[in-house]
DNA sequence: CCAGACATATCTGTCGACAGTGTACCTAGA
DNA sequence: TCTAGGTACACTGTCGACAGATATGTCTGG
């Protein structure tokens, strides 16, 4: 997938670092040690940064530079209730609209999760559960909807990259995905839509209560 | 609003040209005639010009430079429906959550949207309408969906901007209005949500209609 | 010992320049 | 006259440099 510019190439590469959490939020993104570690000049560098401050992963304040974006949380919140609504549109119309090699893979996306829950490979099941939202936006036939899905649920995904699911979230999780395909497969949108809403809240209770569990850890400090 | 930046200035100057349609779909905007235009260098040129991008409004290509963003049809269809829906979602959340100062400051939104109307000012009732959905979108508190919604709104303006509302339409829009005005000042978060849909479509073939008649025009040519 | 002002250093915003690529025009041949 | 090839131009991508602004560290006074 080699784009054709630097600047390209390298947005690329830091959105793979800020998405897997090898840059955390708050993190500065400095243009000179960017240009360093790239071996490049500060233009490509910069030509990047805005690129990727228009997906929101990162922030830009005039004269004090990039930053990765932060969040407080009410606006985490706010974007999991609007990602659940947005997922709940995606599911909708894909229950009614998704021809049969969409709803066959849709079905082999959320089988191969059961197989991961049953390996216990949480990394396979993450991977599948990823696999499966992004099957359902494609399957929606709208595609301003779907990049507009996308980027709500990449702008999250940022916020968890480090918490895993435990095995029993991800046991419940397999039952509310179970409901989706079902509607789906039923060619039931307004089930659908309800049930990935409801799948969404649960993961976002979920979620919140780690980042608040995390937040009250003592920040690592230097002993001498 | 003097922002601080040049590129700020820049950025926002060439939005309101491209919303207000002084800047159409396709023009190519030219790094070096823009600076000569604003006598900067290139280098805030680009910078602006990249923040425009993360708005859609223009479109970047590698090597081809910038145009004014163009559209098919199935992707104005596709806007248009997720703009239903958000705009949906928006008065939904609105009716459930907004404050009375809100209710209030809606009500008189489209009170005066019918006072333009009387008047037979359709650019008064253009700017009451913009003013009646963004207060709108700002009451459903949620700014997240807030300024998804918008987006949506500021990228399908861009292609209605050079379309005056027929009178027969202004009317029509106004009972819509009022259905939706209704539903929130009555706290019917589903009601708003419906009306806000069946608005947003109706909209929707009144300006792909005008935009079928309007290609259907011959377009100018230069005759010696 | 703490607070505030000053000086230093780093970083961003902006500029001008060069090289490579894409486009358009012009010419030659069928 | 139309097509194909080549040439020239214009534009973008990238580079290095300078100036202004911000942040950091230090010093002095209370």
């Amino acid at each position: 997938m080699a784009s054709s510019t630097l600047s390209r190439k390298i947005a690329n590469t830091l959105s793979e670092e800020i998405l897997k959490g090898e840059l955390l939020p708050g993190d500065r993104l400095d243009e000179q040690s960017l240009a360093n570690r790239f071996e490049v000049s500060r233009s490509p560098i910069r030509d990047a940064l805005r690129e990727l401050a228009s997906t929101r992963l990162i922030e830009h304040q005039p004269r004090r530079g990039f930053t990765v974006a932060t969040i407080d949380m009410a606006t985490l919140r706010n974007l999991y209730e609007a990602s659940g609504e947005l997922e709940g549109l995606c599911a909708k119309y894909c229950a009614l609209r998704a021809d049969s090699v969409q709803r066959e893979h849709i079905r082999m996306l959320h089988q191969r999760g059961m197989e991961a829950i049953r390996l216990h490979d949480m990394a396979a099941y993450a991977e599948a559960n990823h696999a499966l939202h992004r099957a359902i936006y494609d399957a929606c036939h709208n595609d301003a909807l779907r990049d507009i899905t996308l980027d709500v649920r990449n702008r999250l995904s940022m916020f968890h990259a480090r918490f895993l699911f435990s095995e029993g979230r991800v046991a419940q999780s397999r039952e509310e995905h179970q409901e989706v395909v079902d509607c789906i497969l039923k060619n039931d949108g307004d089930g659908a839509s309800e049930a990935m809403k409801r799948h969404v809240a649960k993961t976002a209770v979920n979620i919140i209560s780690h980042i608040v569990q995390d937040s009250r850890k003592p920040t690592a400090s230097a002993d001498p």
